[in-house]
RNA sequence: GCCCAUGUAGCUCAGCGGUAGAGCACUUCCUUGGUAAGGAAGAGGUCACGGGUUCAAGUCCCGUCAUAGGCUCCA
């Protein structure tokens, strides 16, 4: 007999040999159903294998995270399966599961599989499900795996298995199909139920850009068809946010081939956007000492050479622009804090002076490779909202709070209420690949550690992410449609100070390092917009929204009472419109809510005879009739309130 | 940069060897209206660009550029 320990703490007795699937009989026969990977000692385990020894079990379905990597595991081997029927002599390289679903690298030889081919695929693979095949594990020699793989020149599993550490390999069959496999899988593959494939795509093989280009097939699926059907409204409800799509809507940027690709332009209700998030940033930085500086587009090369910057980046960027007489070299600024470090060692500065807070809106060029570019979130112009603040190593942690402070105060006032934090810490033991002293280092990450423990921030920790500069805090925002997105970062720099060889003069008369933070809460104001658009699918809150009211006169007699209220509205700061196109109101409204306008006014003559306005909220419809004052004081509060909401 | 795909009116798209199309937007006229599309007429295109095949090319082929999905990269 073997104990089986479960995560609350509770053991059973069972006879030895047992799998996690007669467990979970054991327990209820609706657990059995549900129940499609286990862990066993902490080992990803299939249901079907046998437990021989003492373990600790989890069981997992498929609302956990293992229990749907099992199953798009397998998805991923049914597809395989799939194309080995439909293309024969097809060679397999990796076919894992990923967050959404599952992808399979192929080379299909002579053949070219394309987008058109996938229903195809998909129909083979739902029609090699229905057969339930069991999905069998079996542990065999290294030699024996070579060999077997071998023989049918899969050239890619045997480069795999030839690196793998001597013993036993596992490989997974199903029907006609055998694959190398670590596990775990589904007991068998008639669980899936509904299959979506979804995209194809050159990927290189162990993505290594001089080695061959695979064709990668990316799928996803669902042990009930009801699921896929959500699954694919919500990808089509993503691509109606789609900040592209929404941008050239609303008329908010726009890109023109004649001035460059990756070079977006603003128009007018964009920029009056963007600006509106620059001034509320610029105000909440005031408060926390921040000053303001301004830096030119370029720099002598040299400064980037001082910074690091041209030697790591130099040749894979944008080249030195030249003058003509002298022929100096100077570079499109791709960072700001060269810049920020020269005002630093403009003067002699004190202990007393620090912490100082320099902060730019800088935009920066970046030369991004051109299969790289995408819409506002990847471009090769854009404009970060930067600061770098220099302090002694005894306030870094004070500072990492302050810094935090301003990225929950943005979160809360753009509706962001899910993020994540990441901390990326060094590798310990890899040390000599980082810049700056142990001690430092030991400083800084504890001073990230505990800022999140005193924000109450539960932060993801990655060893080794760091960058060989110093550790850094990453936040990431879940958008209304739970898409991850990176925006805000907080990053230590020890290197900085050191190459511009800045100091100050401590308590003691001696000279000191600074130590250097670069933050950027909204990360850069191309992406940040982006994701904006993306989070409230182009209904920004009314403080932010580029046009708050517009005004729609019943017929043309009244459209010079509505010129008149708008007048009165924008005097008050109120962004206001007149919509006195010759269209009768449904006509107005409905292009008015399209444009997602929050606040629409209805005037007709009633309302001009009381100095009313009729108001319709966006989404919300009629609202009654109030006087114009109370409509001016109802916006002006809720944008207010909207504001200082913190 | 690499692989697959796409590029037709301002926008969304149809046409796929034989005289460039639709809806919306735009202009003009009619209509003067009460909470999500009133009516009519008109204007608008070297079918991304450059080559080729053909009696004939948005349509087939090649190249370039751009866009999209991935891969590699990302201070």
């Amino acid at each position: 007999m073997i104990n089986i320990k479960f995560p609350d703490g509770s053991v059973r007795e069972y006879a030895k040999g047992t799998t996690p699937l007669q467990v979970a009989e054991s327990i209820s026969s609706r657990l059995a159903q549900d129940v499609i990977a286990a862990s066993v000692n902490g080992l990803e385990w299939d249901v079907t294998r046998p437990i021989d020894t003492d373990a600790d079990i989890k069981l997992f379905k498929w609302d956990d995270a293992e229990g749907k990597h099992a199953f798009w595991h397998t998805s991923a081997h049914l597809l395989a399966e799939a194309l080995q029927s439909l293309y024969p002599g097809i060679k397999f390289g990796i076919g894992p599961a990923v967050e959404n679903g599952f992808y399979y690298d192929v080379d299909p030889g002579d053949a070219v599989i394309r987008d058109s081919d996938l229903p195809k695929i998909e129909a083979k693979m739902m029609e090699l499900a229905a057969k339930k095949c069991p999905v069998v594990r079996q542990d065999i020699t290294k030699e024996d795996a070579i060999k077997l793989f071998g023989e049918r020149g899969e050239e890619y599993k045997v480069e795999l298995i030839s690196e793998l550490e001597d013993g036993t390999i596992s490989t997974y069959t199903q029907g006609e199909f055998t694959d190398l496999c670590r596990g775990p899988h589904l007991p068998h593959t008639g669980n899936i139920k509904a299959i979506k494939l979804t995209s194809i795509a050159g990927a290189y093989w162990r993505g290594d850009e001089k080695r061959k280009q695979l064709t990668r097939i990316y799928g996803i699926s669902f042990p009930k068809k009801k699921m896929l059907d959500e699954y694919i409204q919500m990808m089509e409800e993503a691509k109606k946010r789609d900040h592209r799509k929404i941008g050239k809507e609303l008329e908010l940027f726009m890109f023109s081939q004649a001035v460059g690709q990756g070079l977006p332009l603003w128009l007018p209700r964009g920029a009056a956007l963007r600006e509106r998030l620059e001034m509320f940033l610029k105000r909440i930085q005031k408060r926390f000492g921040y000053q303001q500086v301004m830096t030119p587009h370029i720099g002598a090369k040299q400064l980037y050479v001082t910074s690091g910057h041209y030697a790591k980046y130099g040749k894979d960027s944008f080249q030195p622009i030249h003058t003509p007489e002298e022929n100096e070299e100077f570079l499109l600024k791709p960072m700001n804090c060269p810049h920020h470090c020269e005002i630093f060692a403009a003067f002699p500065r004190s202990y007393k002076d620090l912490p100082l807070r320099f902060a730019e809106f800088g935009t920066v060029y970046r030369y991004e490779q051109s299969g790289e570019l995408h819409g506002l979130t990847r471009v090769r112009g854009f404009t970060q909202d930067d600061a770098h603040l220099f302090c002694r190593p005894d306030q870094l942690k004070e500072e990492f709070l302050k810094v935090m402070d301003i990225i929950f105060i943005i979160f809360k006032a753009l509706n962001f209420e899910n993020f994540e934090a990441q901390i990326s810490l060094r590798d310990p033991s890899n040390t000599e690949k980082y810049i700056g002293s142990d001690e430092n280092w030991e400083k800084a990450e504890s001073a990230i550690v505990e800022a999140c423990q005193e924000k109450g921030l539960k932060a993801r920790v990655e060893t080794g992410e760091a960058a060989f500069y110093g550790p850094k805090l990453d936040f990431m925002v879940k958008d209304a449609l739970g898409r991850r997105w990176q925006l805000g970062t907080i990053q230590v720099d020890y290197n900085l100070p050191e190459r511009f060889n800045l100091e100050y003069t401590g308590a003691d008369n001696q000279k000191h390092r600074p130590v250097m933070i670069h933050r950027a809460p909204f990360g850069s104001m191309e992406r940040f917009v982006a994701v904006l658009i993306e989070h409230t699918a182009g209904k920004f809150p009314l403080w932010l929204t580029p046009d708050q009211v517009v005004i729609m006169p019943i017929s043309e007699k009244f459209n010079e009472y509505a010129h008149q209220i708008a007048n009165q509205l924008n005097m008050a700061d109120i962004r206001t419109l007149v919509d006195d196109r010759n269209e009768k109101i449904g006509r107005k409204i409905r292009d008015n809510e399209m444009k997602k306008i929050p606040y629409l006014l209805v005037v007709g003559e009633k309302e001009a005879e009381n100095n009313q306005v009729s108001v319709r909220k966006q989404g919300e419809g009629d609202q009654g009739t109030m006087s114009v004052d109370d409509f001016a004081a109802m916006v002006t509060k809720e944008v207010d309130d909207q504001m200082n909401a913190y």
